[in-house]
DNA sequence: AATGAATGAGATTTCATTCAT
DNA sequence: AATGAATGAAATCTCATTCAT
C-alpha cells in the first residue's frame, strides 16, 4: 500500500549523489538547483531533506568523498614502488586513468571549490595538497636520485598535475585513442620533462638542427 | 556642472567589463549577482542595462573579446618566425605570460563557457578551436621537419595547452618565482616532451646551450 | 495539526483563478500584478508559482476555461430546439444572462486577448470563432427558412453579438431593470432586427416590409 | 552644429501623438511603454519629456481630444435635421463611419479609460455621457413622437451604441463589405429595433412556442 | 521517507522619470 | 528640443528551505 511516487528506500541517498555529481558537472554548484537534482532522483525538492542537511553540505560531501577515494586509490597504487621513475610511471597511470573515467567527479573536484564556505574550503585544499604532495615526493625523490632534473621541482609538479588533469577536459570514451594509449603519450611528456631533453644536435657541433626520431613512442 | 550621481559617461562600459571580470572569477558566472557589479561600478543595478542587454551577453561579450584580443596578440607575437622550435617558445613566452598577466580574463573564458547558451557557446567555441589549431600547426610543421617527435600531435597540444593553461591556477604576482623564470620552466618542459628526452645517463656533453633561450636556467 | 501559514491545500488554485478574473477586470493583464493577486490570496507572491508557471499561462488558463465553459453552456441551452426563432430567443436568453452573472469573466475573455501570445491567442480566437459560429450557423437557418430577413448574415451575427456583449459593461446587479426584463428587451431587438421591422404606422395596409436588403441605403 | 538625429520641431508632438494611438491600441496603456513610443517617433525617451508631462497625461490628452472632437463632428452631423428617423440614420451613418474611420482611437476611448486616474476618468466619462446623451434625446423624442417603440429608451440607447461601437472589433478596410454597407446593414438593425417589428408573415399558425419569452412586455 | 504547499529573500529585468549637457 | 546616462521603484520569477501531513 505505502508509498507509490517516487525513489525510496537507502538506495535514494545514492542517487542524490549520483545525479548531484552531474548536474554540479553540468551546471556548476550554483548553476544546479535543487527542483531539478529533486526531479533526477524522482522525488520532491523537500524531500531531499530526508538526505543532505543543506545544499552546501552535499557539495562538501561530493568533494571530500572523492578526494578522499583518489586519495587511498592513489596510495593503493603506489604501494610497493620504490623507484622513483617507476612511482612516476604509476602515478601518471592512475591519475590519468582516474581522470578519464570519472571526469565529472574530478571536475566538480577541480572548479567548485571557490563555492564552498570557508570551514569547507579549508578541510578540501588540506586534502588537495595531500595529493599534490604525493607527486611532489616523487619529484624530489627523483632529483635527489639523479634521476629527474628539473629546474624547479614545486613548478614542475604543478606544470605536471595540470599536464595530467588536463586530459579530463577533452577525453570522450569513444575517442581516437584508447585509454592506454593516452595515459602512455603522457607518461611520454612527463619523463620527458623530467629527464630534461637531450640538446637536440648533441655532440655534433654541425649545423643540422634536425634529426628524425620518435623516440617518444620508441622508448615506450 | 558635472552630473551629481554615480558614474557616468564612456567609462561606465568599461568599468563593467573590468568588475565583471573580476566578479566573474571570484565567484563564477551564476554566482555573480548584478547587485555586486552595479556596486562595484557605482551605479544602481537598473542602470546597468543603459550598458548592457542581459547578464548573459554581458558574459559572452567578455568572452568572445579575450579570445579575439588573444588570437590577435598571438599572432603579433609569432609574426616572422619560421622555424617550429622558435615558433614553439615564441607561443610558450606568449601563451604562458598572457596566462600570469591576465588570469582572470583567461580563468572566465576557460572555466565559465559551460553558462554559456548554445549559440553563443558555439561562436565562442570556434574562437578556441582557431587558437588551438596555431599550436598543433606549429607542433605539425616541428614533426614534419623533425624538429619534433611526439606520440600523437593532437594529444600533445591539448597536453602542451594544459600545462601551459595550468599556471593561471597557481600563480601569483609576489610569488618565489618571476615571470621569466616561469617561463623558462614551461618552454623547457615543452621542447624536452616535444623533443623526446635523452635517456637519463648518455653521456651528457658539454653546456651546448641549443637555444636562445634560457633553458639551461631552468633545467639547472 | 493544521498548517499555520498562509492558505492552503486544493482551494489555493480555485483562489487564485478568482481573484486573477477580479484583478485582470480591474486593471487589465497588463496592470494587474502578482503582488496584489498574491495578497488577495493570502499567500507570498512567489508562493504562487506552486500553481501556475507564468503570469500568461493563468491568463491563457482563465480565457480558454470560460470560453469552453461558455461553449458547452451554450449548447446545453440550444439542445433539443430546432425552430431557429425559438433557437435564437434560447441564444439570448443564454448570452444575456451569461454575460450579466459573469460580467468580469467575459469582459476578461473580451479584452485581454490582445495580451496572450500568439500561440495562446490562436488557439482562443479558434474557440471564439466556434462560439460566433454557432449564432451564425442560427442566423443562417433562420435566412433560409424565411423567418429572418437579413442584409448580411455575418455582419448581423456580429452585430448581434456587440449587441448582446454590450451589456456587460454596464449591467449592475441592483439597477433599474432585472435580468428577465434586460433579456426581453434584448430578445426583442435582435428579433426586429432579424426580421426586418414593420414600417412604424405605415398607414399603408398592403404587404408592407419594404425590402429585405439593404434598405438602409435604399432609405437613404 | 545642430540637432542631426531623430525627429524635430512642431512635427513631433504630432507624431507621438499619432504613435501613442498605435501603440496602446496594440499594447494598452500599461502595456505600452516610452520607450517603445519614443523608437516610433525617432527619439530618446527622455526627449518625450519636452513634449509631454507624464505618461498618463498623454492617455488623457489622447482621449479627451478624441471625445471632443467626436462631439464636434457628431453636432455638424445632426445639425439642421429635426425628424427622429432622420436624426436617427444621421446618427448611425456617422457613428459607424466614425468608428469605422478611426478604429484605434476608438478602441483606446474604449478600452483604456480605467487606466486612466481618477480626476482624469471623471472629466472623460462626463464627456462620453454627453454624447450618450445625443442618442438617449434622439430615441426619446423619437418615442415621444411614435416613430419609435422601445420597452426602454435607456437600455435602448446602450445597445444600440453597443451594436453600432462593435464594429470597430472586427472592421477591415479591405474586407467584403465597403463602408456604405455596413453602414446600410446598421441603420436597418437599429431602425427594425427601435420601430418594433412586423411579425413575420403574420398569423404564425402552429403551436406557437414563442410565447414564453418576456417579449410583449418588453416591447410595451 | 515522501508529498505538496508555503516562505522569504533575492535574482534579473523593466520602466517612468530626471537631468547635465 | 534632443541626447544619453542615471535613478529608484517595482515587476516577474527563482530557489533553498521548512513543515504539516
Amino acid at each position: 500500500m505505502a508509498r507509490t511516487r517516487g525513489s525510496s528506500g537507502p538506495k535514494t541517498m545514492q542517487a542524490i549523489r549520483e545525479a548531484g555529481v552531474r548536474l554540479i558537472y553540468q551546471h556548476g554548484y550554483e548553476g544546479m538547483n535543487l527542483r531539478q537534482l529533486a526531479q533526477q532522483v524522482g522525488i520532491q525538492a523537500g524531500s531531499l531533506y530526508n538526505h543532505i542537511s543543506t545544499k552546501q553540505a552535499l557539495l562538501f560531501d561530493l568533494v571530500r568523498e572523492h578526494l578522499e577515494q583518489l586519495l587511498r586509490e592513489l596510495d593503493a597504487a603506489l604501494a610497493g614502488i620504490a623507484d622513483p621513475v617507476e612511482r612516476i610511471e604509476a602515478f601518471v597511470a592512475f591519475h590519468v586513468n582516474y581522470h578519464m573515467v570519472r571526469k565529472r567527479e574530478v571536475s566538480v573536484v577541480n572548479f567548485e571549490l571557490r563555492s564552498l564556505e570557508p570551514a569547507n574550503y579549508a578541510a578540501v585544499v588540506a586534502l588537495r595538497r595531500t595529493y599534490e604532495r604525493r607527486l611532489n615526493d616523487i619529484v624530489d625523490a627523483g632529483v635527489a636520485s639523479g634521476a629527474f632534473a628539473v629546474g624547479d621541482a614545486r613548478v614542475a609538479t604543478f606544470a605536471i598535475l595540470a599536464l595530467l588533469t588536463g586530459v579530463c577536459t577533452w577525453y570522450r570514451p569513444n575517442g581516437r585513442l584508447g585509454r592506454d594509449q593516452i595515459v602512455a603519450v603522457h607518461t611520454g611528456l612527463v619523463l620527458d620533462g623530467l629527464r630534461g631533453a637531450k640538446p637536440k644536435r648533441a655532440a655534433r657541433p654541425g649545423p643540422g638542427r634536425s634529426s628524425k626520431r620518435a623516440r617518444g613512442r620508441a622508448r615506450r
